[in-house]
DNA sequence: ATGAGCTAGCTTTTT
DNA sequence: GCTAGCTCAT
C-alpha cells in the first residue's frame, strides 16, 4: 500500500504545490526550499488520486544523478507497489527512447550510436580537412558550437538562415549540412539530435505526437532554469495535450547559460502557458540565518531576477568566515588545518572545497597528500572519456553496430597494427568514392590487393577478429566476457600490461571498473545505451573523506561545511566570463557564488590570496568584488598571514612556515615518515 | 609509421 | 608550469 505520510513533513506552500495538479504550474523553489520532496511527493501523489497510471507521468530532469535521486525517493514513498516510473530521466534519454521507436523517421536505425563531443570533434576534423579549411585557424570546437547553438535554436541545416554576406557563417552551414549527412551515413546522432530529432518528429507527424502528448498526463521538469529553446520546443509539443506540466527552477540558480540555457524560459513560463499558477518556495531547510543572509545579500546585487526573499527558522549559527592569505599555498595549507580541527565534530564526507575551475583543486591535493589528509575529487575527466574507456566501447560498439566509423577509426590502430595515416586516408577515400562504411571499404582494398604487405597483414587480423566476435556476440556470449575476449583477443590486454608504468596500471584498474558496471545491465544494446548518455558511473562515497569539486558540479548537493577558496578578481569573477559576456556573465558568476555558499548547511569559510602563482607566474590579486558585497554583520574577518619577514617571503618561496610545524597534519607527515 | 621536440594556450562542462 | 597537438626527423 501507498504511504501516505509524504503530505506530513510538507508546509503550507509545499502542500499547495503537490496538490495543485491540474494546469500549468511553476514552483520558484529557491535553495534548500524543497524542490526535490515536493516533486517526488507530487510523484507519488499523482498515483495515489489515481490521476494517472505510472507510465503517464513523464518526469525530466537534467542529469542522471537527479533522475536516480528522483527515482529512489519515489520509490521509497510508494513501498510495496511494483512500480518503475518508466519515463523518468533525462532530456537526453527519454529522447533516446522516443528516437529508437521512430528512428525510421529521421533516416536512422533503431540501433543508432550516439556520439560524445570527442567523436563530434573527431567528425568535424575530418570534414574541414576534405573541405579544405584550416583547422588551425577555425578551431574544429568553435564551429562545434556554432552547431550546436543551430541546433538549440530547433533548426536543421536548411532552417538556418545566414546573415547576408558572413562568408564564415555560409561556410559552417555548409560544414553542418555534411556533418548532419555524415552522421546519418554513420547511423548516429550526437546529443543535441536526440532533442532535436524529436522535436522535428513532432512537428512532421501529429500521429506519433498524439501517442505522446496524449499519453503524458502530467508532466513534471526539475532545474527548469536550465533548459534551452529546443528542450522547452520539446516540452511544449508533449504538452500540448493536457497541459499539466509542472516545472520547478530558481532564476538565482542558472549557471549553465555557455551551454545555452536561456532563464527566459523560466521567466516568461507564464506567456507560454495561459493561466499559470505560480507558487514560490522561500523557506529555507537548509542553511543557518548567517548563511542564508550573506548568500541573500549577494545575489540582490543581480538585477536580472525574479527576486524572492528566502527566510529560515534555523539559528544565526555561526559567522560566515572571511580569511585573507598571503599565498595560495598558504590557503591551502590553513584549509587544511581548519579541517583538521573540524573534523572532530564533522564527517570529512559533510565537508566540501568547492572552486570556480577544477584546477584550483591541485593545490589542495598537493598539500593534503602531503598532510594524509584523505580527499576526493567530484568531476574532472570523466570516467567513460578516459581513453581506454573509450577503446573498449568502441570495440564493443563497431561489433554491435558495423556501420560505426567512428570507433572503427578509433581502434583500427589501437594497439598499433602498422595502420597509419596514409592507409587510413586511403580507405576513408575508398568509403567515400564508393559510399560504403571504413568496414568494407577496407575489406575491398584488401581484396583489390591495394595495401602495402604490413598493413595488409594487420587489417585483416582486425577484420576477421571483429567478424569472430561478431559470432561470438551471436552465441549470446554475455556482453561482460564478450569485451574480455576482445581486450584479449585484440592485444589491448597485452599492449597495457606491457608498458609498466604508474598511468598504464590506473588504466587496468579502470577496465576492471567497465567490466564490474557492465554487470548491472541484461544485455550489451542496454549497456551501450547507458553508456552513451552517461558521464560517470557512481562516485564512490565510502570512505571518509573531504570532497573537492568545481561550484557548478556542486549544484544540488549540500554540505555541513564548505570552503570556497579563490575569491580573487579575474579567478572568481572569472576575467573570461566578463570579457566574453559582459554585465550578463557578472550576473552568472554572481548566481554560481551564490549556488556555492547556499550548499553549506553550518559553516561558510570564503577566502582569498593576496598573491597566486598562476599559469607559471606569481600574480597579485585583488580580493573579488563579490567579498565587498557581502554583509559585514554577518562575516568573521581574519588574516591569515604568517608572521614572516617580505624579505624572506620573496627569497624563497618554499621556505617552511614556523605555524605549519605546529598543524596537526604536519605533525602526523612527521610521524608518518620517521 | 612512429617518436622526440617545440609551441600555444590555458573556465565552467548536467547530456 | 603544464600539456595537448602538431611538425619534423628517423
Amino acid at each position: 500500500m501507498l504511504n501516505l505520510d509524504y503530505f506530513k513533513g510538507l508546509n503550507e506552500r509545499q502542500k499547495e504545490a503537490v496538490n495543485y495538479l491540474n494546469g500549468p504550474l511553476l514552483i520558484v523553489a529557491g535553495a534548500g526550499s524543497g524542490k526535490t520532496k515536493v516533486l517526488t511527493s507530487r510523484i507519488a501523489h499523482l498515483i495515489n488520486k489515481n490521476k494517472a497510471f505510472p507510465n503517464q507521468i513523464l518526469a525530466v530532469t537534467f542529469t542522471n544523478k537527479a533522475a536516480r535521486e528522483m527515482h529512489s525517493r519515489v520509490s521509497k514513498i510508494i513501498k510495496n507497489k511494483k512500480i518503475g516510473i518508466s519515463w523518468m530521466g533525462t532530456f537526453h534519454s527519454i529522447s533516446a527512447k522516443i528516437l529508437r521507436k521512430h528512428a525510421k523517421a529521421v533516416n536512422l536505425n533503431y540501433n543508432f550510436s550516439i556520439l560524445d563531443q570527442d567523436d563530434q570533434i573527431r567528425l568535424i576534423k575530418n570534414i574541414c580537412k576534405g573541405e579544405g579549411l584550416d583547422t588551425k585557424k577555425i578551431s574544429p570546437n568553435f564551429i562545434l558550437s556554432i552547431i550546436d547553438k543551430w541546433k538549440n535554436k530547433g533548426w536543421y541545416p536548411a532552417d538556418v538562415i545566414t546573415k547576408g554576406n558572413d562568408k564564415l557563417e555560409k561556410e559552417f552551414l555548409k560544414i553542418y549540412k555534411i556533418y548532419q549527412e555524415k552522421l546519418t551515413d554513420l547511423n548516429g546522432c550526437d546529443f543535441g539530435d536526440l532533442i532535436l530529432h524529436c522535436v522535428k518528429i513532432f512537428e512532421k507527424y501529429p500521429d506519433i505526437l498524439e501517442i505522446y502528448s496524449r499519453n503524458f498526463k502530467y508532466i513534471l521538469v526539475d532545474e527548469y532554469q536550465d533548459t534551452n529553446h529546443i528542450q522547452s520546443m520539446w516540452l511544449n509539443y508533449l504538452a500540448s495535450c493536457h497541459k499539466n506540466i509542472c516545472c520547478v527552477g530558481d532564476d538565482d540558480q542558472s549557471i549553465y547559460s555557455w551551454r545555452g540555457a536561456e532563464i527566459k524560459n523560466f521567466l516568461e513560463f507564464d506567456k507560454i502557458y495561459k493561466d499559470t499558477k505560480i507558487i514560490r518556495l522561500e523557506k529555507n531547510y537548509r542553511s543557518s540565518q548567517n548563511i542564508l543572509t550573506v548568500a541573500s545579500k549577494l545575489i540582490e546585487n543581480n538585477n536580472n531576477r525574479v527576486g524572492k526573499n528566502l527566510y529560515t527558522n534555523s539559528d544565526a549559527g555561526e559567522l560566515v568566515s572571511l580569511d585573507c592569505y598571503r599565498t595560495g599555498k598558504d590557503e591551502a595549507i590553513g584549509i587544511g588545518d581548519k579541517i583538521e580541527k573540524l573534523k572532530e565534530k564533522y564527517s570529512l564526507n559533510n565537508i566540501a572545497i568547492l572552486v570556480r575551475a577544477i584546477f584550483q583543486t591541485r593545490e589542495f591535493e598537493e598539500r593534503f597528500l602531503k598532510i594524509n589528509l584523505p580527499y576526493r575529487i567530484i568531476g574532472g575527466t570523466k570516467f567513460y572519456e578516459r581513453a581506454e574507456i573509450k577503446d573498449s566501447i568502441s570495440y564493443l560498439k563497431i561489433v554491435f553496430q558495423n556501420q560505426d566509423d567512428l570507433s572503427f577509426e578509433r581502434i583500427i590502430n589501437v594497439p598499433k597494427r602498422s595502420i597509419g595515416e596514409t592507409t587510413l586516408k586511403q580507405i576513408n577515400e575508398f568509403a567515400k568514392k564508393n559510399n560504403c562504411s571504413l568496414e568494407i571499404a577496407s575489406k575491398k582494398l584488401i581484396e583489390l590487393n591495394l595495401i602495402k604487405p604490413k598493413t595488409k597483414q594487420g587489417l585483416i587480423s582486425l577484420i576477421n577478429l571483429i567478424e569472430k566476435w561478431r559470432d561470438d556476440y551471436k552465441k549470446k556470449i554475455s556482453h561482460v566476457k564478450l569485451l574480455q575476449i576482445i581486450l584479449d583477443e585484440s592485444g589491448y590486454s597485452k599492449m597495457l600490461k606491457d608498458k609498466k608504468d604508474l598511468e598504464n596500471e590506473g588504466r587496468i584498474e579502470n577496465i576492471k571498473e567497465l567490466l564490474n558496471a557492465m554487470k548491472e545491465f541484461d544485455n550489451l544494446e542496454s549497456f551501450l545505451e547507458h553508456v552513451s548518455l552517461a558521464t560517470s558511473i557512481d562516485q564512490d562515497w565510502e570512505g571518509e573523506k573531504v570532497n573537492l569539486m568545481s561550484m557548478h558540479a556542486s549544484k544540488g548537493l549540500e554540505f555541513d561545511v564548505i570552503f570556497l577558496p579563490g575569491w580573487e578578481e579575474g579567478l572568481f569573477p572569472h576575467q573570461k566570463s566578463i570579457e566574453e559576456k559582459g554585465e550578463n556573465g557578472l550576473e552568472e558568476e554572481r548566481r554560481l557564488a551564490y549556488v556555492g555558499i547556499t550548499r553549506a548547511k553550518k559553516i561558510a569559510t570564503i577566502s582569498f590570496s593576496m598573491n597566486r602563482f598562476y599559469q607559471g607566474d606569481w600574480i597579485d590579486s585583488l580580493a573579488s568584488r563579490f567579498i565587498d558585497e557581502l554583509p559585514l554583520e554577518n562575516l568573521k574577518k581574519s588574516n591569515l598571514f604568517n608572521n614572516i619577514e617580505k624579505e624572506d617571503f620573496e627569497f624563497n618561496q618554499d621556505f617552511e612556515y614556523e605555524n605549519e610545524i605546529n598543524s596537526p597534519g604536519w605533525l602526523r607527515y612527521q610521524k608518518r615518515i620517521k
